[in-house]
DNA sequence: CCCAATACTTGACTCATTCAATAATAAGCC
DNA sequence: GGCTTATTATTGAATGAGTCAAGTATTGGG
């Protein structure tokens, strides 16, 4: 399974990239670092962050490089219902907490600790390795707009 | 907050939808039976069931119907990250089980019951009304093909 | 330093979903 | 039961996230 580590040190980056069987390239640790910088990001905006760094990227190889980290477990790739993909560095199992309104994320960590709901009785056969908690809710911004229109 | 209740009969279709304040539409009953006789189908699928049913409707119907009954909480919309929209009828609390392969969805009973890590320690001041939780894994039918290859 | 594998650029394309204008229909009222 | 109007359906175009494909550039092992 995934290393459970948050890589902020861009050495490490490196490492990973490498030992995943991936070259390392300045467009990869500017997506990476774009995305430690801000987290939750979509696809579009870590382009735009990353166009300001290196001055010129295409979109594809943003998405390229997301997709490669993703699927090389150095980057997650979370996705609201309603919302496009969004990316974060942070490995560790957490949660999300997301408003309805203003499509806001939050990180929570696991209520409960290690595994609570995270084993489901009737698996049905699966073999399971993740389970996946949102909570939607209001966020304080939009409670606070709502009662003053 | 919406009635958990599993509506079959056809009355009570038209019963949620007058109480919502919409109108009872040969459309939107062929709709919401779609979704019943196919539960998790996407807009696409629906369309094409409710073609069969009535001879034609446009997708634009379909969409609008789908929308308006989840946003009055007759039908519930699940979006499995990956996947289009998907559509259910079942309103009660519960989770699916998800394979990461065949995008095959199963609903599971909540494992805990009421509300176990439904309920965020940290909930950053939002007012949470639900806990979406999907469980990720490989289906019975994936993990044989993968054996046999 | 060279070369092959890997990654990036560009631009066209798909597909789910929405928007907007017009036509049809449901249901309250006389 | 027939009008009336708000609500809903149809049609066709538009949006936007994401992918595909062909050609060019870069990485890093030999």
């Amino acid at each position: 399974m995934v290393k459970s580590v948050n890589r902020q040190d861009p050495t490490d980056v490196r490492e990973a990239l490498r030992s995943a069987g991936l070259q390392v390239t300045a467009q990869r640790l500017a997506v990476y670092q774009a995305v430690v910088n801000a987290p939750h990001g979509m696809a579009d905006e870590v382009h735009q962050v990353v166009k300001n760094e290196l001055g010129v990227i295409s979109k594809q190889a943003v998405y390229d490089a997301l997709n490669a980290m993703v699927l090389h477990g150095i980057l997650r790739r979370i996705q609201p219902a309603g919302s496009a993909a969004r990316y974060e560095h942070r490995l560790e199992n957490h949660h999300h907490l997301a408003c309805r309104q203003c499509e806001s994320l939050i990180d929570i960590d696991c209520a409960i600790g290690e595994a609570p709901c995270l084993v489901a009785e009737q698996d049905h056969g699966f073999i399971i390795d993740e389970a996946e908690v949102t909570y939607w809710g209001i966020c304080p911004n939009c409670q606070k707009a709502s009662k003053t229109n």
